[in-house]
DNA sequence: CTGTTAGCGCGTTCAG
DNA sequence: CTGAACGCGCTAACAG
């Protein structure tokens, strides 16, 4: 059995409370005791326990995370930000995956909930506001990650994907480039739309007619981004750029043209996001909008953790990328 | 405040153990009453708290799970598969790095005690024994993934990384390479040293000797790669193959051979290990050892749930990497 | 089939 | 400065 406060107690001849005491350094205790206490707790191997503490204090000091794949390339260095932060804080992380699927999702911030976490981050989100909101009012605090949700309270650290669009449709402008696809992602994703508007913006403010068939929404990986471009340049032979929703789906666009014969960057060039580790490494290699992953996790912890202890000096926060121009749209 | 169990014993007019036997299916209810008190469970919105629920079995339902570092590729994969055998039956996910850092990974292995995880799995763990074995049998349950520890009663799933680099080290026998390097990785992994006796054995039984010069250690990630492999050929210019701890290390490579002007694979063979998304798609494509990388988790999160309940068929599980030629090792 | 009585291990009133 | 009693929300014996 698993030695409790009792025993420490009993052992150091004391109250119940004085060991509480010194384990939270709590109102004043007399170094004498104290120390044969810490004795007693250091001999016996003493540790609290943190599921009835979270009972008696009515917190966890743990908070949830949910991304929709953290096999995604994009996830992990922010989840890495995230738990580095937490884990200084004294905080534990419950990594969930929602799959891209909606009930889960709800299913997921539920059973968080039922955890008493302190908190939840809720990256890439594909609920609907009126879905979403009654379960993040439902949590004590949230930090929400590229997306916004009136009215609930919740932080909100986003990487601003209609700059970052527009940085790109610009760059393409620049180049010469004229009839620009798009490989928009999960229509469901609110960063979709504002990858959208950005692409919009740009090409509007150049006095460009938009085709709304040169928009295409597929899944964010590779295989998908692939049969989209495919698609893309059968139906519209004559595009000679695509911009993607994330580098995923751009290397697939590179697989795609490589596979139908169009050279990259000549015939087309192809305009990445997020910039992960592939998208220096592929042949041709990508020109991509750099996000700072790690920053954008660690930042988001601390606006959570601050939103926690209610110190939070702001809730929200706007990263831009960063155009990094390569190979593939030189 | 929450709704609890007595709100819904008041409002159904029975006693608390009536609601608490709804919930959890305990004993022979009276149809009757029970319609009555889920009515009432649904109208209040309640749902238990994990947290008392917990105090008061002893389970959690959480199980911990630790990683190197979860922005390496080769672990996402992994946690996905974790996390979705978990999710299935009802658990979750802390997920905890420990940043190739001895300390933290005992600081972790403790605070999942305090948080009464019902399990652990160790992944890629850099303890010696000694540190690692109390750490272990302090937990009721545990599955160690790329390792054993003799005596501790945890489970063990691993890829059989002798296995693996007998494999790759015949295979560039058998295409006349004959001075191959070794990037071996961590030098406190026990998974390095597995490497490291595959590469040996299969040299040896080939009636090659042996060069401990040729053996170089590296943390596992690409830059590593990169400065190990510049410095391996410095020292002996005349290796004509090298062979990855893994596909980052074996990146890495490719942009030291490409910088320093030596052709992959004419000059030198370059062989990786995981075959991580990235391996198919650098330039040369990567020879590697593939693994199951999510097959390996949902088997190791099995192996675990199957020791908390006491129903576990087999405690090891080894899998064979599959050798995967590409164009850096033809 | 249902209600009563005890804890689970700790923190938080209050007195002393 | 220290101790005793109570409560956190729920489940586990026992009764009835």
């Amino acid at each position: 059995m698993k030695v409790t406060i009792a025993d420490v107690a009993r052992e150091a001849g004391v109250s119940l409370q004085t060991v509480s005491r010194v384990i939270n350094n709590k109102g004043e205790i007399s170094p004498a005791t104290r120390e044969s206490v810490l004795a007693v707790i250091e001999r016996l191997g003493y540790r609290p326990s943190s599921i009835a503490r979270s009972l008696a204090t009515n917190r966890t000091h743990t908070i949830g995370l949910l991304v929709p794949d953290i096999s995604n390339p994009f996830w992990p260095e922010i989840a890495r930000g995230v738990e580095d932060v937490l884990w200084q804080q004294g905080y534990n992380l419950f990594l969930c995956n929602t799959t891209e699927t909606p009930q889960r999702e709800e299913a997921v911030l539920q059973l968080l909930e039922d955890k008493r976490v302190d908190g939840v981050i809720v990256a890439g989100s594909r609920l609907p506001d009126e879905r979403l909101l009654p379960l993040i009012a439902a949590h004590q605090s949230a930090v929400l990650v590229n997306r916004t949700l009136p009215g609930s309270g919740a932080g909100s650290v986003r990487i601003d994907a209609q700059d970052g669009a527009r940085q790109a449709i610009n760059h393409l402008l620049s180049r010469q480039r004229r009839r620009i696809g798009f490989l928009a992602g999960p229509p469901t994703s609110q960063n979709s739309r504002s990858h959208q508007s950005g692409y919009i913006g740009a090409l509007e403010a150049a006095d460009y007619l938009i085709e709304p068939a040169l928009i295409l929404h597929c899944p964010p990986y590779l295989e998908d981004g692939c049969q989209a471009t495919k698609a893309l340049l059968a139906i519209h032979p004559a595009i000679d750029a695509i911009y993607c929703y994330n580098d995923l789906i751009a290397v697939g666009a590179l697989q795609a043209c490589a596979e139908i014969g169009r050279r990259v960057p000549d015939d087309v060039a192809i305009v990445g996001y997020d910039d992960i580790l592939l998208a220096s490494l592929v042949t041709p290699a990508l020109t991509t909008l750099r996000v700072a992953k790690y920053d954008v996790g660690a930042a988001t912890a601390r606006m959570l953790l601050d939103l926690i202890n209610e110190q939070a000096e702001q809730n929200e926060l706007i990263i831009k990328p960063e155009l990094v121009v390569r190979a593939s749209a030189p």
